[in-house]
RNA sequence: GCCCCCGUAGCUCAAAGGAUAGAGCGCCUGACUUCGAAUCAGUAGGUUGCAGGUUCGAGUCCUGCCGGGGGCACCA
């Protein structure tokens, strides 16, 4: 079924065409509108503005536009209401006996509420994190993970085969430092004399990789250079980094190795792809890139007068080994660091013939660290960071009376989801220190919780989803008090909010979805009692009992596409 | 100097060019003998950084300015 939204301006257009035909209203081409939620609820369940959007094209007021497309748009079984009001908005209203008749669909598709057939068939590829293995991941890498991690569930839920791709950079001058400074402990742990490079990695991390080389090796490694000390290094922090993503429920399908571009071939034949078509050219002693030609204001190096590729080249050959791969949609994640780097890599695809509308870019801003009131600069050279490891051991709260731990991974996931990837955030460690129960996150999982405790409940009770009698059968057509409406309305808001976090690429729409469905929940709760012993509210318990259960569905289901944990006690 | 992003309630943040700019936290008031009070109902809090412009209509689009962040490499 195609989304409400979509079927109502299908509705409206054939109304202009059915109101042109019978002359009421002059010819015009159908402006671009919105049907839109209106945010006062008096304006109904839908609102769109295209007779607003006419005035001018037919020369007509607001009002009698809406008058005509009113009286000729043909209406469909889920519309209850058409009213025109204001300037000349239509409002429409769901019919009631349809919204109740919804929680059998929603039921019935379970744990795929909410999918979309949009890349259905097709194969996207996330690429995000991509951190060098210099060190521990900090708190700064955790926006780009979360972003990446819930665009990809995003993109699964409507339909493409998505591969999560981290790659990293482990030929440049960076690992060799990182090999260098493992080299240098591991010396003085062994008691020979060694120097630590000037611009070496100073974290602790380095003399526990350095320990690790002592345990494991003991004095052999004492005459050899840094190359098996980097070697050893960057096994250890990927093991870690891995390890840290698994906390965070980010786990990679591929992980990319820039060195793999060397050793294949691929560098070598873009630069001659590019020379044979005239985009690479020599130039004081080094190899550039014509970006002009693709409106950039200079062109680029791409191999330096020493020999050695700048970060463009291989950048450029790993995103056409992502086309060669096949991908369909590629979306990639970036820091406001990239943010001017990306356009010559997308310069040099479209320079080789590929088609570079089949990359999209997220850019988040940055995490701006703040303690004790004052910002705190990140640097992992320098080991002055927060890693992430430590802010999810800080966030991990076990509740007293239950017992039941709630993993940090949901209160860090569910934060930065409540964030515009462009806005740039303020992430108060004094704050995160002293959570509370009264964070949103435990608000929207509480709403899970409750809803198992009342299945629970009702089970003690008697009340079967399934077998003879069961609620899952029941008939929920009597479900037309205003909490209930609302509860399904907003259920039935998962497609279309889902459609519109992919189309932005904006998943913090979910968190908002959310709070939302979340509290409209607990209205319900308060105004409509489930369980009742009364024998003659049978019906009534059986139907709302499916309600509930739906209810569980679907915040189960934007939990989960968020990354996040639904308990079922808290 | 040039380019990009941001500036919205005390704080953290939302808001397809639409109707009275919304949540959460914090403040204040009320609600547990009843399916979980990690809840609910309510109060207070705003010149959407400033000044112009476009539009029937601007937090949103355009111009200028102010403030914060990021970039402008033969670093990644």
């Amino acid at each position: 079924m195609p989304l409400i939204r979509d079927s109502l301006i299908e509705l409206i257009r054939e109304g202009i065409h059915q109101a042109q035909a019978a002359n009421v209203l002059p010819d015009f081409e159908p402006p671009d509108f919105v049907v839109e939620h209106p945010k006062q609820a008096t304006h109904g369940d839908y609102a769109t503005n295209v007779a607003l959007q006419s005035a001018r094209l037919a020369r007509m007021a607001p009002r009698a536009i809406a008058q005509a497309i009113v009286e000729h748009m043909p209406l469909a079984d889920y519309i209850g209401r058409v009213e025109i009001a204001g300037a000349g908005f239509i409002n429409i209203t769901l019919a009631p006996e349809w919204v109740a008749q919804q929680v059998e669909t929603i039921q019935a598709a379970g744990a795929t509420w909410g999918n979309l057939d949009i890349g259905t068939g097709q194969k996207a590829q996330v690429e995000f994190v991509s951190a060098n293995p210099t060190g521990p991941l900090h708190i700064g890498r955790t926006w780009g993970a979360v972003l990446g991690d819930t665009i990809a569930n995003l993109l699964e839920a409507v339909g493409y085969k998505v591969t999560r791709e981290y790659y990293f950079n482990n030929a440049g001058r960076q690992m060799q430092i990182l090999g260098k400074s493992v080299r240098a402990r591991y010396m003085e742990l062994i008691g020979k004399p060694a120097t630590f490079p000037e611009d070496g990695y100073q974290g602790e991390y380095i003399w526990e990789i350095a320990r690790t080389i002592v345990q494991e090796q003991g004095d052999a490694w004492a005459n050899e250079g840094w190359r098996p000390f980097k070697e050893r290094a960057e096994a250890w922090l990927f093991e870690d980094i891995r390890n840290t993503l698994a906390r965070l429920g980010i786990h990679f399908d591929v992980w990319f190795n820039e060195h793999d571009l060397y050793t294949s071939g691929a560098i070598e034949r873009t630069v001659q792809a590019l020379r044979e078509r005239g985009y690479a050219y020599d130039k004081d002693g080094a190899v550039w890139f014509r970006a002009t030609a693709f409106g950039a204001e200079k062109d680029r190096v791409l191999i330096k007068s020493t020999g050695e590729p700048t970060y463009r080249l291989p950048d450029i050959a790993y995103h056409v080994n992502k086309l060669e791969r096949g991908f369909d949609r590629i979306v990639n994640i970036f820091g406001a660091d990239h943010k001017d780097e990306y356009p010559d890599v997308i310069a040099g695809v479209r320079a080789l013939g590929y088609d570079a509308d089949r990359i999209q870019v997220v850019i988040h801003q940055f995490i701006n660290l703040v303690r004790g009131g004052r910002q705190v600069r990140m640097s992992t050279r320098r080991a002055n960071y927060v890693t992430l490891d430590d802010l999810l051991d800080a966030v991990t709260i076990t509740h007293p009376e239950s017992g039941v731990t709630i993993p940090g991974k949901d209160p860090v996931r569910f934060m930065l989801l409540t964030r515009s990837p462009d806005s740039p955030m303020n992430f108060d460690l004094d704050l995160v220190a002293q959570q509370t129960p009264e964070n949103p996150v435990y608000y929207v999982q509480y709403a899970h919780a409750r809803i198992c405790s009342i299945l629970r409940k009702a089970e003690e009770e008697g009340w079967h989803p399934t077998g003879p009698d069961g609620w899952e059968t029941s008939d929920t057509t009597i479900l037309t008090h205003p909490a209930e409406q609302a509860l399904i309305k907003k259920m039935l808001e998962l497609p279309e909010v889902v459609e519109n976090a992919v189309q932005k690429l904006s998943p913090h729409q979910l968190s908002f979805y959310a709070m939302d469905l979340a509290s409209t929940f607990h209205t319900f709760y308060r105004d409509c009692r489930v369980l009742s012993s009364d024998p003659g509210e049978k019906d009534r318990t059986r139907a709302r009992l499916k309600l509930v259960g739906a209810s569980r569905i679907v915040l189960a289901r934007v939990l989960g596409l968020m990354g996040m944990t639904a308990p079922e006690r808290m």
